[in-house]
DNA sequence: CCGTGATATTCC
DNA sequence: GAATATCACGGA
């Protein structure tokens, strides 16, 4: 007798559609969950996953009633194929971010090449340890090693930058490798892995595996073939994508960096990778160890609230001191303008005193402004003509060393006008500044100083970041000007001066974590100066000193902040207190689109109100570049202490609105922003 | 009347 | 998302 599952499966296929698993013949074999196939769609071929079988003759002949059922053409090559666990946190992903499951493995697997290039994957030089634990970092080793193999638990590393997290990380990843597992390491973004694989290749005896946009399709399809093939334990190192990688006997996940939004992903599934690692770790009955010098307020509250015996704080620096933190008031000058100040603008002649100082001491300086280019945006003078991105109509920012006029949000750019395009002035007003403008004015101030640029525009890939960071390192560079990809986990030993400018727009940001994102981001600049010394300092140029921000990180109040930032959050039912999911609703047509979406609302209202939940529904508001060429978006937010709630709310959303079918729709599940 | 481009529809 | 069907208009 023939099996119901050796004639038909079920294939998760990569194709938008609502309905996300389809029904097809097999060609008389049972086809093994996890399989990946070629399966025809309308006229054409597309790709998918066998998922488990579930469907009884019933349901097979409603089905067929309404389809031709067609077979499925091919299989992909079963190196590729998902096994149970891979196929499971899948799964979890395509339920918890309702998005559609063939699309999501189809856009997290490799691209399959057909003739990889050989590739040399790199292997531990299995060196002693450069220090032993110190008396804080010991205890938390030894609490975290007692418990490595009592199955799933989540650890919390709240170190200052300095305080020897990584060291923590080395001994505990020693400890796992010797019970013969793997273990999986998670960073924000590809410009930290440099440093760490560097790590690892020095103290680990094993293989490491690198896995980010950085490395090509042939070193990918080895990492993947290789942990399919070997039983031996390995280090996988990576960016969010790596939470894929069908590692074997996993025996340890670490987050780093937990905090860092880039683990968050935009387009597509707009999934989190730190907790995706956290379900990953679930699934495999292993421990996850998370670390940060700037916890998420989500986790701040959870570990100290519900997990106190599971997080570890680190307050000293194991090497160094913490920088004295200066606030230089800007209001000040406004009012007697001397040549210097429009000269050196935006600078404050303190800062450039101390900059100076700090040179002559044959030290390095770090200065910070988080926007790119010369300025912000450009104005004439005569008739107040604003320059726009036409697309979108953001203020274009002029490029200095391109002589260019973009606005970063849309392909549009011009060459840098000579005249008002209104009225054919020609005294065109430059306001605001980037790190094109403070890289001039230095390289004027100090002109036999080699002063450079640390931003996305110069560092494009991992071979410029290396050459940047070892001129650095070399002392052939003085100064660096940079944005915030440079507050990110690099250690500087010869800087113990770092000026910070342009952060007032953070705090006016209006957004509920701009707090949380702003002090964040100055700890972790703070954390760049002095690591190996007691005298060092920190400038903060800024219009806004009485902002309370100020003094927490001024004090260095390690938890100060965050238990001050509960307090609106909960008044707000903002995350931590309550669980948050957006829609993002696209469309050429405005009007209709703005009609119909409030028409929704009232609906899903409608529908928590008669089903009894305690959700809140907010919207719909334009997002903040409301158009992109001529598509617009509205956003809705939705907000419940019940996470439950905002899952029905979901599903009912994506599987019965009304919306017209032409819009877009994009659900966003623990948005980072609501903007 | 057709050709063109924009828009809607369907996919097991 | 991609192939296909349908629509709507301007040109001669």
């Amino acid at each position: 007798m023939i099996e119901l599952n050796e004639q038909y499966c079920q294939v998760a296929v990569n194709y938008p559609g609502t309905e996300d698993i389809l029904t097809y013949k097999t060609q008389g074999v049972f086809l093994k969950p996890g399989t990946l196939v070629e399966v025809p769609l309308g006229r054409r071929k597309a790709k998918g996953v066998i998922v488990p079988f579930n469907l009884t003759q019933e349901d097979i002949d409603s089905i067929e009633a309404k389809y031709k059922l067609k077979a499925v053409t091919d299989l992909f090559d079963p190196e590729f194929a998902l096994g149970e666990k891979e196929l499971q946190l899948y799964q979890w992903m395509s339920k918890y971010y309702h998005y559609n499951l063939g699309m999501l493995v189809w856009d997290s697997l490799p691209k399959i090449l057909k003739r990889p290039r050989e590739v040399q994957l790199e292997f531990g030089q299995n060196e002693d340890f450069e220090f032993e634990l110190n008396e804080w970092q010991k205890p938390i080793f030894e609490t975290i090693n007692s418990k490595l193999e009592s199955g799933f638990d989540r650890f919390y590393l709240h170190g200052v930058t300095g305080s020897g997290k990584t060291l923590v990380y080395l001994n505990l990843i020693k400890e796992v490798m010797k019970k013969g597992k793997s273990v999986l390491f998670l960073l924000p973004e590809i410009n930290l892995t440099p440093q760490f694989t560097e790590t690892f290749k020095r103290f680990l005896d094993c293989p490491i595996l690198t896995y980010h946009s950085g490395v090509t399709a042939s070193h990918k399809n080895a990492v993947w073939k290789h942990l399919k093939k070997s039983d031996r334990p390995v280090m996988v190192m990576g960016v969010r994508s790596s939470v894929f990688l069908p590692i074997e006997n996993l025996g340890l996940v670490i987050v780093d960096e937990e905090h860092d939004n880039s683990f968050k992903q935009n387009d597509r599934c707009p999934y989190n990778g730190r907790d995706v690692a956290i379900k990953k770790a679930h699934m495999h009955s292993c421990p996850v160890v998370m670390g940060s010098a700037t916890p998420s307020l989500e986790n701040f509250y959870t570990f100290t609230r519900d997990k106190r015996d599971n997080y570890f704080t680190m307050e000293q620096r194991a090497a160094g001191g913490f920088p004295t933190v200066e606030l230089l008031d800007c209001r000040k000058h406004g009012d007697k303008k001397r040549n210097e100040d429009i000269f050196q603008w935006p600078f404050e002649q303190k800062s450039l005193d101390l900059l100076k100082e700090a040179l002559d001491r044959k030290e390095q300086v770090l200065v910070f402004v988080n926007r790119l280019g010369f300025a912000n945006y450009l104005q004439c003078r005569a008739c107040g003509y604003k320059f726009e991105d036409p697309n979108t109509g953001v203020p274009l920012r002029y490029f200095k060393r391109k002589n260019i006029l973009s606005s970063g949000h849309s392909d549009y750019q011009i060459p840098m006008p000579e005249i008002c395009p209104d009225c054919g002035n020609m005294n065109l007003l430059q306001k605001g500044f980037g790190t094109e403008r403070l890289q001039e004015v230095l390289t004027q101030v100090f002109p036999d100083k080699v002063i450079e640029r640390f931003d996305r525009d110069e560092i494009t890939n991992l071979e410029k970041l290396e050459d940047k960071l070892d001129r650095f390192h070399s002392g052939e560079i003085d100064v660096f000007v940079g944005t915030q990809m440079l507050s990110k986990g690099h250690n500087f030993k010869r800087v113990n001066l770092v000026l910070i400018l342009g952060t007032d727009s953070m705090l006016n940001f209006p957004d509920f974590r701009s707090m949380e994102k702003a002090y964040q981001m100055l700890v972790q600049i703070l954390g760049r100066s002095g690591r190996y010394s007691e005298e060092a300092k920190v400038v903060i140029q800024t219009l806004l000193p009485e902002n309370p921000l100020f003094d927490f990180v001024l004090k260095h109040s390690f938890s100060g902040f965050y238990e001050y930032e509960l307090a609106p959050r909960e008044i707000g039912m903002f995350p931590p207190y309550a669980k948050m999911a957006g829609i993002h609703v696209s469309s050429r047509h405005r009007d209709k689109m703005v009609s119909q979406l409030s028409f929704e609302v009232k609906r899903l209202n409608d529908f928590c109100s008669k089903k009894g939940l305690e959700v809140q529904i907010f919207g719909p508001t334009p997002a903040m570049i409301e158009r992109r060429a001529n598509l617009f978006t509205w956003s809705v937010a939705i907000m419940s202490k019940d996470v439950n709630s905002i899952h029905q709310v979901l599903h009912v959303f994506k599987n019965y609105n009304q919306l017209d079918k032409s819009f877009s729709v994009k659900l966003d599940v623990d948005p980072y922003s609501i903007i």
